[in-house]
DNA sequence: ACCCACTGGTACATCGTTTAACCAACATGG
DNA sequence: CCATGTTGGTTAAACGATGTACCAGTGGGT
């Protein structure tokens, strides 16, 4: 509709104060609510604004305010593989549903690993790209808190709230409930031969759950039968799921780090003729869509990624001078019971 | 590294120009390779750049030159629930792999339908902040070509190749190719009564891989059990697979217009009591990953997303007037048989 | 000795906004 | 009638980089 005569360019700020008959900066002052401007001269400014289609360019005002209303997303992505985690793409609802209506853009950038990565945050900031960014996959000896705090970018980290690191966290309260949880569902359909895949040893959600894993078991007198770290790709869920069924004392129900491994492990499972559940229970985690419609549906852990997603934004925008309400994230992840747990098998 | 002392501000170009000993034009030149300076003074501005962290501000340089260095790639989602379309996961690493090393940054937005996507380019062009547009899901009538040649917005069209549209597309050749190879694939198995799960109607590769589907039937003297088009969410596909199955002659093969669907289309047949690829055959679109671990292993059309993302950038830079070689796209979507196809069931 | 060409660099206007400082006009109170 | 606000604007200086037009020096040719 704004379609402009072939080759016009943009209108600027010019064009639009000499359309309402004034100066520049009372359209600026307009436009942005700030300043004494009568009720008839602003709405004089904004018509004429509309008429001529114009919106503030964000290269000059970003300059001028040394604001760019843009928060990086960098994905480290270790192998070509991994792909498509389906995480990202909560995630990433979650975060738009918030920074979109206040005009914040979100940039997105895959990397190879930490260095990479880091470098990456030292040239979007001396760029002056990007105002915060959000940082995913928190570690255990995290670098970026400490490099964006120098740098002096507003950030906030993925997962565990806040634990004096020098950006805040964000995330579910009680991150071990899921698992938890889910070894308490295990446990009372009789099964006490429980193993655990973990994630890669460095990231420290693997640390939590694990950790939930050993004393849920533990508080039932359990432990369990065996805990392996892969690397999140789907090629280490089945060979450390073939790996767990060759053990001498079998397990009999498995609990994966992600629905894509569970699915991965299941389907390794049945290739060797067990039955899910009815020789072998799974659990995973984060509640993909996939998981309601597979044959058998799977049993998850939802730790609301979204809704994370929405409170770490408002988090981060809070951190970037816009006034929001703070995030309130109640809740914690939850175990969503389907068809790939069942009871021990009668035989074991 | 460029850990910067406590509220110290980030350094202009005259900060850099004040080290080398030279004016603020001789490091833009320096820098950016323009105008004639001599050798050695080139390295001196190099170093102190480094020196002192500097990198040209974005905002400054966008202002100038009015170019951002930034494509937009709009996702559409239609509802909350398709979420997790892991095709895009690809997509973006296919795109980012071109752009990133050119100092390129990709900026996503999501909106819920058409209106909400031409309003947001409307928006990303008036206030200059991008350089051109990564368009996705084209349709049968897509009003974006014409919106963005109005707008002067450089734009590529993902999918089929260019039919003298306002934007060039890019995509593999033969878009119906693969589909053409399953029906073939399918016939050589025996089968004889195929259904076929198409997209929304108005996407245009929805139009193509049917018409293929139809055509290759057609040529062994044979019609569809059924055509049914569905939205692409997963409940669609339980929904329409249920519906196949209840048919009269109830198709011994399924043909889905991507794996999500596929897969849930085999788990409802699993429930359904019936045995994959025993008693049905399923082939899907898109070759995620997931589908080589599954149980049976999804026999799928690879279309190479991440090969056309590339090829989608380079030539969307192309446009920006960067100087790339151009993409050359060969290969077509083929299919890879896994397990999910078998030969038509004894008692059909 | 003089003109010219060339090399290597600098001064300055400019991109489109924002914002602090300023000012005209007009009412108000003493 | 004059200092004093108040209201509603304007002027001009940034923000940080780019690029055109210009200039100082050097050396060559005649």
């Amino acid at each position: 509709m704004k379609e402009r005569p072939e080759g016009a360019a943009r209108p600027t700020i010019k064009a639009v104060a000499a359309e309402a008959g004034v100066s520049t900066a009372t359209v600026s002052q307009a436009v942005n609510g700030t300043g004494r401007i009568s009720d008839a001269t602003r709405r004089r400014v904004l018509e004429a604004a509309t008429r001529l289609g114009w919106s503030p360019s964000a290269s000059a005002t970003a300059l001028r305010r040394a604001r760019t209303r843009t928060i990086a997303l960098v994905v480290r992505r270790p192998t070509d593989v991994l792909g498509a985690d389906p995480h990202f793409s909560e995630l990433i609802t979650g975060l738009e549903g918030e920074l979109s209506p206040r005009g914040y853009g979100l940039l997105l950038h895959l990397v190879a690993d930490m260095p990479q990565e880091s470098t990456l945050y030292e040239r979007l900031v001396a760029e002056g790209r990007i105002d915060g960014a959000v940082l995913t996959d928190a570690r255990a000896d995290d670098p970026r808190p400490r490099l964006l705090r120098g740098l002096g970018l507003p950030a906030v980290l993925l997962g565990a709230p806040a634990r004096g690191s020098a950006v805040p966290g964000v995330g579910l309260g009680q991150q071990g409930a899921g698992v938890r949880e889910a070894v308490d569902h295990l446990l009372e359909l009789g099964h006490t031969r429980v193993a655990y895949v973990a994630g890669p040893a460095e990231l420290l959600h693997t640390r939590l759950r694990r950790t939930a894993f050993e004393e849920a078991l533990a508080e039932q007198g359990l432990r369990p039968v065996a805990v392996r770290h892969t690397d999140f790709t789907e090629e280490a869920a089945v060979a450390v799921t073939k790996d767990l069924l060759a053990l001498p004392d079998r397990p009999t129900a498995l609990v994966f780090p992600n629905d894509s491994m569970a699915v991965c492990g299941i389907g390794t499972a049945q290739r060797a003729g067990l039955r899910v559940p009815g020789d072998l229970s799974v659990v995973g985690y984060d509640n993909l869509p996939l998981g309601r419609w597979l044959h058998p549906r799977l049993t998850t852990v939802d730790q609301q990624v979204q809704r994370v997603g929405a409170a770490a934004a408002l988090t981060l925008l809070a951190r970037c001078g816009e006034d929001v309400s703070p995030a309130v994230l109640d809740g914690r992840p939850r175990l969503v019971v389907r068809e790939s747990t069942g009871p021990l098998p009668t035989g074991a």
